[in-house]
RNA sequence: GCCGGAGUGGCGGAAUGGUAGACGCGCACGACUCAAAAUCGUGUCUCGCAAGGGGUGUGGGUUCAAGUCCCUCCUCCGGCACCA
C-alpha cells in the first residue's frame, strides 16, 4: 500500500463529517440509549494548546466507543466567551471585545476540527451571544424573586490589577486567582447570591455521587461546615449610659465553658465599633489598613483590652475581661469568641503574651452545658455567599435597574428588576473600554445607555454598570447544550429530562471549587424553582491530569518547553496525537504527564505498521484467535473505565502477533478497535476495503469460550518463591498440577528440592496461575 | 495543624492477594546501506562467567503467597487553615 498521507486522508474525512454533520445529535433514537458526555467548554483565547487536545480529543475516544456500542451520545461544544482577557485585548491593541472573541472562536472552530473529535456543532453555544445570556439574565431574576439574590455592602476581594471585585473562590492565596496580584478588602455595595443557602445540601448530596474522593474531600473543606452552640455572655458595665445587652459566641467547645478567662471580639465587631478608647480606636484602625493576608498570614496575638465592660460566664456567672484582637475574624460566626487557653493554642498564645490567666478544667458533656446555659445549638460555614458584580465591561449586563424615587423595600432598596419582557439587555459597544478606575464598570460612562426607564415607576432611572461573574454563564451552559436554540425558554422541558442528568463530566482539578461548585448549587437552585428534574447536575465526574512540557515542568512560553500541536499535527497527523495523549497515562487520574516527542513518533511507528498490515486467506492459529478475543474483550473494558493506556498497549500486543499474517476477518475486528482512537485511519482503511457503514461502525463481539488457551504456563513456586514453570491444561484438577509441579522442581532445581523432599507441609494449586509448595 | 492521594527500571507507566517491570520511549548490538536516516531483528531491573541470589520509599505485621491488606516512620502532590 501507499505510504499513509495523514494530511490529505485526515483533511479528507473532516470535511466530510461537518458537511454531513455526521455527529449531530438527535434527541431520541430508536432502540439507542441516551448517553450525555460532557467536557468543560473551552474560553476562546484565540489558540488551541496541547491541554484542549488532551481535553476533547482524547474522551473523543470513549464516545466513538459507547457510539459504536450503541448508544445515542451527545458530545457538544461551545465556548465560554465572556472575560478580562477579551476586554484587555481591546484595551491594549484598540479592538472591539466583541470581534476579537469571535474571530477567536472562528480560528479555535477550525483547530478543534482538525482534532477529528465527533462534536455536534449544531448544538454549539457561546456565552457571549444575546441568544445565551438573555436566559443567563432571565435566571438572575428567577433567583431574584426567589430571594436568593440580594445587594449589600460588605468587605470585598478587589484586584487592585483587574480592577474588579473577585469571588472568594477567585483568589488563592490571597492573591487574584487570574493575574497573581494580592488582593485588597473595600467595602462595596455589590450583588451576592445565597450560595450559602445550600451549604448543607452541598456538602450532604455529594455522597450519592459517583465522583472521586479527593473533590468531594475538597468541596466539603472548602465549605468548612462546623457544628457548636451559640451562647450568650450578659455583659456589665461600670459605665451606666451604655445599653450593652449580651455577647453571643459561637464555640464548637461548649464543654470547656468553665475554662473561659477572657473573651475576644473581632474590630469590626459592634462592641468594639461603640468603643470611644482612644487605645482601641487605634487599634481598629490598624487591623482596617492589613489586607487580608497579613491578617490571617501573621500568627502575632496582637490585641487591646476593651475596658469598662466585662462578660458573665453563664455556666459560673464569673466575670470575665473581653479583648479586641484581629485573630477574631468579623465574618465568621458571631465576631466573637470565648477565650479558653487551657483548651486552645491560639487563646494559650494570647493569654501568654498579654498576661492572662489560663485556667485547667475537668471537661463536661457539651449537650448538658448548652442546655444548662439556654445555648442554641447551631452550624456556621467557610462558605461565603457567591459576589457576582464584576466591574468590568465584558461580561452579561446585570437586569436590574435603580431607581431613587420609587425604592423597594429591604436589602435591595432603590433597585428594581428589569422586566422579563425587556430581555436580554444587550451589551453595547463602547468607544473606549477603559475601567473608570473608580470601582465601576466602563459601561458606566455610556450615558444613553445607563439611563432608563423605571420599570416600576416610568421615571429617570439608571441601569446597573456592573457585568456577572463569568462563573455565572458557565453554570448553566450544560443545560443549555440540550436545546440551544430555543428562543422561548432556557431550554424544553422535554429536551431536559431527555439529556440531564449529564452522565459524565470531564474536566480540569481547577474547577473542583469553582465552577463544579457553583454549577452544583444553580442547578439545585433551578431545581427548587422546579426549572429543572433533579437536583444534581453530574452524575459522574472525572478530573483528567495535565500535560508537562518534555521537561517535565509546566509548559510557559518563558521556560521555552511549549508544545505546539497545530505543528506536531501537521507532521505526524491528529490521530497520532490523539492516541499518543490517549497512551502517556490513564486518563481518569489526575497526573502530570510530560510530553515526550518521540512517543509521539512511536505511536506513529504503530499507525504506519497498521497502514502497511495486508490480511490474507490464512486462518487464525488458535494462540492468536485466543489473543484477539482476549483484546476485544479488554480494549472495550479499559475503554470503558477511561484507562486507555491500557487499551492502546493491548492494540499493540495485538498488532505485534498479527502483523506477519492476518485473517480478513481479525483484520476488521482490528480496524474497528482502533477506530476510536485514530478514526481517520480507520475510515479510510474501511473505505479502501469497501467495508459498509453497518457492516464495520459497530463494536466487535468477542467469544467467551475463546478467552482462554488449552494450555497454559503456571508457576511452581517453594515458600512462594517461584522455581520453574510448567506447561498444564486450563482444567488440570489440583492433584494432577501438583504432582508436575513436584516434578518440574525435582528436575530443575534439584539440589534444593532433593533437601526438602519428604518436609512439604502444605501445597497450593490456583488453577491456570501459581503452584505453591511449602516446605 | 486537619483532611485526601501517591511513592515500582534511565523515562511515561503495567500488574482481580498469585510468575513484578506488560506496552511504549530510550539505550546496546545486529541486518539492510558506500554511508546515514528510515525500517526490521535481538537484548535491556540488579549482583553473578554460571549455578544461584536480591529487588516495588522505611521498619514491622497478616497470609501458603504482599507492589497490592494492616500498623510505624519518611518523602512528594492536592484541598483547607488564626474559621473559634
Amino acid at each position: 500500500m501507499d505510504k499513509y498521507d495523514h494530511q490529505s486522508i485526515e483533511k479528507k474525512w473532516q470535511e466530510r463529517w461537518v458537511s454531513s454533520g455526521a455527529f449531530n445529535t438527535p434527541d431520541k433514537k430508536d432502540g439507542a440509549e441516551n448517553f450525555y458526555f460532557l467536557t468543560e467548554f473551552p474560553y476562546p483565547s484565540g489558540n488551541l494548546h496541547v491541554g484542549h487536545w488532551y481535553a476533547f480529543s482524547v474522551p473523543d475516544i470513549f464516545v466513538r466507543y459507547m457510539r459504536a456500542r450503541g448508544y445515542n451520545v451527545m458530545y457538544p461544544i461551545g465556548f465560554d466567551a465572556f472575560g478580562l482577557p477579551a476586554e484587555n485585548a481591546a484595551i491594549k491593541n484598540k479592538l472591539n471585545p466583541r470581534e476579537w472573541t469571535f474571530n477567536n472562536i472562528e480560528y479555535m472552530r477550525g483547530q478543534l476540527r482538525s482534532m477529528g473529535a465527533s462534536f455536534d456543532w449544531s448544538r454549539e453555544v457561546i456565552t457571549a451571544n444575546p441568544s445565551y445570556y438573555k436566559w443567563t439574565q432571565w435566571l438572575f431574576l428567577q433567583f431574584y424573586k426567589k430571594g436568593l439574590v440580594y445587594r449589600k455592602e460588605t468587605a470585598v476581594n478587589w484586584c487592585p490589577k483587574d480592577l474588579t471585585v473577585l469571588a472568594n473562590e477567585q483568589v488563592v492565596d490571597g492573591k487574584c486567582e487570574r493575574c497573581g496580584s494580592l488582593v485588597e478588602q473595600r467595602m462595596m455595595p455589590q450583588w451576592n447570591i445565597k450560595i450559602t443557602d445550600y451549604a448543607d445540601r452541598l456538602i450532604d448530596d455529594l455522597k450519592d455521587l459517583d465522583w472521586p474522593k479527593q473533590i468531594k474531600e475538597a468541596q466539603t473543606n472548602w465549605i468548612g461546615r462546623s457544628e457548636g452552640a451559640e451562647i450568650d455572655f450578659k455583659l456589665t458595665t461600670d459605665v451606666p449610659r451604655l445599653n450593652l445587652g449580651t455577647l453571643t459566641v459561637f464555640t464548637t467547645r461548649p464543654d470547656t465553658l468553665f475554662g473561659v478567662t477572657y473573651m475576644v471580639v473581632a474590630p469590626e465587631h459592634a462592641l468594639a465599633q461603640q468603643s470611644d478608647d482612644a487605645d482601641v480606636k487605634e487599634y481598629i484602625e490598624q487591623a482596617k489598613q492589613k489586607t487580608e493576608l497579613e491578617r490571617t498570614g501573621s500568627k502575632e496575638k496582637t490585641g487591646v483590652e476593651l475596658k469598662g465592660v466585662k462578660a458573665i460566664n453563664p455556666a459560673n456567672n464569673s466575670e470575665v475581661p473581653i479583648w479586641v484582637a484581629d485573630y477574631v475574624l468579623g465574618n465568621y460566626g458571631t465576631g466573637a469568641i470565648m477565650a479558653v487557653p487551657a483548651h486552645d493554642e491560639r487563646d494559650r498564645e494570647f493569654a501568654e503574651k498579654h498576661n492572662l490567666p489560663i485556667k485547667q478544667i475537668e471537661l463536661e458533656d457539651s449537650k448538658k452545658i448548652v442546655e444548662q446555659v439556654g445555648g442554641k445549638w447551631t452550624k456556621n460555614y467557610h462558605l461565603r455567599d457567591w459576589v457576582v458584580s464584576r466591574q468590568r465591561f465584558w461580561g452579561v449586563p446585570i437586569p436590574m435597574i435603580h431607581c431613587e424615587k420609587c425604592a423597594t423595600e429591604g436589602e435591595n432598596k432603590g433597585w428594581n428588576p428589569v422586566k422579563e419582557t425587556e430581555l436580554p439587555v444587550v451589551l453595547p459597544d463602547l468607544e473606549d473600554y477603559l475601567p473608570t478606575g473608580e470601582g465601576k464598570s466602563p459601561l458606566a460612562k455610556k450615558h444613553d445607555w445607563v439611563e432608563v426607564a423605571c420599570p416600576k415607576c416610568g421615571g429617570q432611572a439608571e441601569r446597573e454598570t456592573d457585568t456577572l461573574d463569568t462563573f455565572v454563564d458557565s453554570s448553566w451552559y450544560f443545560e443549555r447544550y440540550t436545546d440551544p436554540k430555543n428562543d422561548n425558554e432556557f431550554a424544553s422541558k422535554d429536551k431536559l429530562k431527555t439529556w440531564l442528568p449529564v452522565n459524565l463530566y470531564s474536566g480540569g482539578s481547577e474547577h473542583t471549587t469553582m465552577h463544579l461548585l457553583y454549577s452544583r448549587f444553580w442547578h439545585k437552585a433551578m431545581f427548587d424553582l422546579g426549572l429543572v428534574g433533579e437536583s444534581e447536575p453530574y452524575l459522574k465526574r472525572m478530573n483528567r491530569g495535565l500535560i508537562m512540557g518534555p521537561d517535565g515542568q509546566k509548559m510557559s512560553k518563558s521556560k521555552g518547553n511549549v508544545i505546539d500541536p497545530d505543528a506536531v499535527v501537521a507532521e505526524l497527523g491528529a490521530d497520532t496525537v490523539r492516541m499518543y495523549l490517549a497512551f502517556i497515562g490513564p486518563y481518569n487520574e489526575v497526573g502530570a504527564y510530560p510530553w515526550n516527542p518521540n512517543g509521539t513518533v512511536g505511536v506513529r511507528r504503530f499507525l504506519d505498521r497498521v497502514w502497511k498490515l495486508e490480511p490474507s486467506n490464512s486462518k487464525l492459529s488458535p494462540q492468536v484467535e485466543i489473543l484477539l478475543n482476549q483484546t476485544i474483550k479488554k480494549v472495550g473494558e479499559d475503554i470503558a473505565s477511561l484507562k486507555l493506556n491500557t487499551a492502546v498497549s493491548a492494540l499493540m500486543i495485538l498488532l505485534n502477533e498479527i502483523e506477519k499474517d492476518v485473517s480478513h476477518d481479525a483484520y476488521k475486528k482490528f480496524v474497528q478497535l482502533l477506530a476510536p482512537f485514530a478514526p481517520h485511519m480507520a475510515h479510510e482503511l474501511a473505505e479502501r476495503h469497501g467495508w459498509k457503514r453497518e457492516e464495520w461502525e459497530t463494536w466487535p463481539s468477542f467469544d467467551e469460550s475463546k478467552l482462554q488457551n488449552e494450555m497454559v504456563m503456571v508457576a511452581v513456586q517453594i515458600n512462594g518463591k517461584v522455581r520453574a514453570t510448567i506447561q498444564l491444561k486450563i482444567d488440570a484438577s489440583e492433584e494432577e498440577a501438583l504432582v508436575l509441579g513436584r516434578q518440574a522442581v525435582a528436575k530443575w532445581l534439584k539440589g534444593p528440592f532433593d533437601s526438602a523432599q519428604g518436609k512439604e507441609k502444605k501445597a497450593v494449586y490456583v488453577p491456570g496461575r501459581v503452584i505453591n509448595l511449602v516446605v
